[in-house]
DNA sequence: TAGTGGTCTAGACCACGGT
DNA sequence: CCGTGGTCTAGACCACTAG
């Protein structure tokens, strides 16, 4: 339920009760969210607000509003838009395959006083008999901001979702430089490549809805991973 | 001025004024738009309207909203936020400076019964004495939507300019695909480029915002350009 | 304190989709 | 026809910024 005398604005609690209905599959790909209506009188709130925070979920490619018909889960959208920062187990999850995780290197260490992990990861997904590695991630966590983090098994553990569940964080905006690279000897062999090509790198931050940085993260993309981007011109 | 009884929506043609007044100078780099206030007046719609036109503009990344100062334009931000189909003109002149283009080729042809104008265009900035190539673009534009567009010398005239100025038609949104290629003897010759290396290359479709396909696009990057990104988690 | 944008209410009318 | 989302009005109160 909401809490009108939060400091959090009701557009947003709503939007946060309706992206959790939906990740954790009180809503599947392709339902329909409750109207417009039916959500006025669930909480007690006004229209414009409900359709706020709706829009918002549209943005981020949560929901799609069908002008006549209703709002609709669409998980399916995004699972070949991927710039993803959504997680890589959420990800997988809508492609109904099972994510699989392989820790590279995991280390604490300090630097102008301030300590954080580092946390190599491959990750892939997990099809019958065929394994397809998709990313090869480095992030750096500040301990202070997540004690003792460094505890976790991480091939077993997704890391947003120790953020979110465990240290109540909420990654949410990500900030980040694309640059292609030409693969190394290294990258081949984690990602199984026959011969040298071309590659994509991000590197970046990913900031909480107060713009507290919370990660210093580079993804290494294997040729598997697919791009597509939609743009206002 | 607004028309209250146009099937466009008030907001939509509001956006349409505030952003063509931003692109045309009338606002400049940092300057202050009227409030919300004074456009209500000034318009005479509801500050709902005005802000639901500013809110897209904001997304869109041409405008900065600020908590009890006002909003702002940012043509500064979005100059290396930039898988932009923006019209490279448009962001030359953002930069300050001079766009060049050469046209590599130019021709009309036929598939399907229907007739297309293929324009291939090598363009770089231009500053003082040294010149920069960006970006090689590909475009297909269809002669039924854009007639005897062929006529124009593109070495001088924008591509996207002529669209909304000559055809009334109007670049809204891109789809693309992004992926990442090791560059060839004649990328590598065109763009100058001292040895082979990784690039990006991306193509897909431009639409209106009635979604009608007007373009279909090939960019190869050169590696002066570089990427940033924003993304909702 | 005055002016700005941020949130929210309580309505209204419309356009679209399916029965 | 009814239910859906899309647009719009006319207010209200609040939080933030700056003089």
């Amino acid at each position: 339920m909401l809490n009108k005398n939060d400091v959090v604005p009701l557009y947003i609690q709503l939007k946060r009760i309706l992206r959790s209905q939906i990740l954790n599959g009180v809503f599947k790909e392709m339902d329909m969210l409750p109207s417009e209506t039916q959500l006025m009188k669930k909480y007690q709130i006004t229209r414009t607000t409900i359709r706020k925070a709706i829009a918002e979920l549209n943005q981020e490619g949560l929901v799609q509003q069908v002008h006549g018909k209703g709002t609709f889960v669409r998980l399916r959208e995004t699972k070949d838009t991927v710039w993803n920062f959504q997680g890589f187990s959420d990800l997988a999850r809508r492609q109904n395959q099972k994510p699989i995780t392989k820790v590279l290197e995991k280390e604490t260490y300090q630097t102008d006083g301030n300590h954080f992990m580092k946390l190599v990861r491959l990750r892939g997904l997990k099809s019958e008999e065929t394994t397809t590695w998709m990313t090869i991630d480095t992030s750096h966590v500040p301990l202070k901001i997540f004690p003792n983090v460094e505890d976790n098994d991480f091939s077993s553990t997704s890391l947003y979702k120790l953020m979110r569940e465990t240290y109540h964080i909420f990654p949410h905006y990500a900030n980040v430089n694309i640059e292609p690279i030409i693969s190394t000897p290294i990258i081949r062999e984690r990602f199984e490549l026959p011969e040298d090509q071309a590659l994509l790198r991000s590197s970046g931050i990913v900031l909480t809805e107060s713009n507290i940085e919370i990660e210093r993260i580079e993804i290494i993309y294997s040729p598997n991973f697919k791009f597509k981007l939609s743009q206002y011109i």
